[in-house]
DNA sequence: TATTGTATTATGTCTGCACATAATATTTTG
DNA sequence: CAAAATATTATGTGCAGACATAATACAATA
């Protein structure tokens, strides 16, 4: 008696993630292979190919050619989470978005921008600080500096209007980047601008973007303290 | 004159990026239908179809039935984590890891704990507290409440030479979970333990699982000062 | 024995065709 | 004219069969 019938191939990646779940499959276990499972469940191997790819990509499994396929040691290793424009975040949550430059310069790269970046220091780049507010109450500092050359078009945008990550995503596309999470005390400029206490812990985001071999941008984002970033795993 | 050979669907993936990276194709814009870009790369239309699931589920493109394919208006949006096994990491730093278990008692769930779950608050639960450590400096502290009944055997392992996330997780699968990140100061509790200031910055994790409809577990990892996450887009 | 070559095997991917499904566009009907 | 029925269309998914590729096992060779 079969409990479930097996049609499609999200009903075999059910059916495969229920025999883990109840260790009929343990940790480490090598499953049959493809084709016996194709004739088990009575669906053409493309079908269980897709529903074990799934499920590989999703961390459940680890497969390798002729090795065969295994029940990953670690089935919580991957999390996917959406990083979402502030303005539509601020919004979702039932605020009014709004938006204030604080600083807008052309200038050329500091040590620090540059070596991240693997420019020489004399590039010219723009140097953007803004605050990004929900109600009315600061939600977001965030300071970035942008390659100039690498961006067409970009030192005659204002940013009075739109925010520069929202322009930048939008008009600057990038091939590669790298994004980096932690926690800082804030500094007594910061926790004016968030208006904390000074020494409050803030969840910060650094992200650094390239287009081929062009460093685009480096920003680093400092929430207000309470801020959480979440996702389903 | 092509510069790159379609042959495979990573082929077809490339071409399709480089029209997006180079903007041929602009954000919001429709692109052709697949069956249609199949006949113009000279391949079949399953395989434009897994390249282009490929970019949809990276975040890269938005399609619907009948509305077709557009390149989506933030394609920044997906980053994947993955969340690796304590040890693991620490080792992976060239350092050696040891754990040690600060208190193990079984008792009930706490108000705060329960209502997280959605438990009785007599529910007879294992609360483990434990400090990880990278070379001997602290570098992980975990507060981990289990619940019992989900959680067959747990009651005799002593997690004396394993870490409770590591016999859990190769014991205690689980079917959805989920995840938050945020950045605390440390309580004069944590910071004695994890040998930081009192109000350092510390980047947590809290992740709580189910099985099914059962609770697992809720957990609260407290990183040593410094700590980072990471990952490339 | 150590190394190199060869067969085997499981997954990776392609093709061509078919039908399913969801969302939009169009026509019919009250 | 508005609501309901129907057609159209693009993606979603299925099948069978084929060849490609990587990793392993095993045999042959120096």
């Amino acid at each position: 008696m079969k409990v479930t019938e097996i049609n499609g191939w999200q009903s075999v990646k059910a059916e495969v993630m229920r025999r883990i779940v109840e260790r009929i499959w343990l940790p480490g276990d090598l499953v049959p292979n493809e084709v016996d499972l194709a004739e088990e469940f009575g669906v053409a191997r493309a079908t269980v190919n897709r529903a074990m790819r799934d499920l590989a990509d999703a961390g459940l499994l680890e497969r390798r050619r002729k090795a065969g396929t295994r029940v990953a040691l670690n089935p919580t290793r991957k999390a996917t989470l959406e990083i979402p424009i502030t303005r539509l975040e601020v919004e979702q949550r039932g605020a009014i978005w709004r938006h204030a430059i604080l600083e807008r310069e052309e200038t050329v790269a500091p040590v620090v921008v540059a070596s991240r970046l693997g420019l020489p220091v004399d590039t010219p780049m723009l140097h953007v600080r803004s605050l990004h507010y929900a109600n009315s109450h600061p939600f977001l500092y965030e300071d970035r500096w942008v390659n100039i050359s690498a961006v067409k078009g970009i030192c005659d945008v204002s940013f009075q209007s739109i925010d520069a990550n929202e322009w930048l995503v939008q008009n600057a596309t990038f091939t590669r980047g790298d994004i980096s999470f932690s926690a800082a005390n804030t500094t007594a400029q910061e926790a004016e601008l968030l208006e904390a206490s000074v020494g409050a812990a803030i969840f910060v985001i650094d992200r650094t973007t390239w287009n081929g071999d062009i460093p685009v941008t480096v920003v680093r984002l400092a929430y207000a303290p309470g801020y959480r970033m979440h996702t389903d795993l």
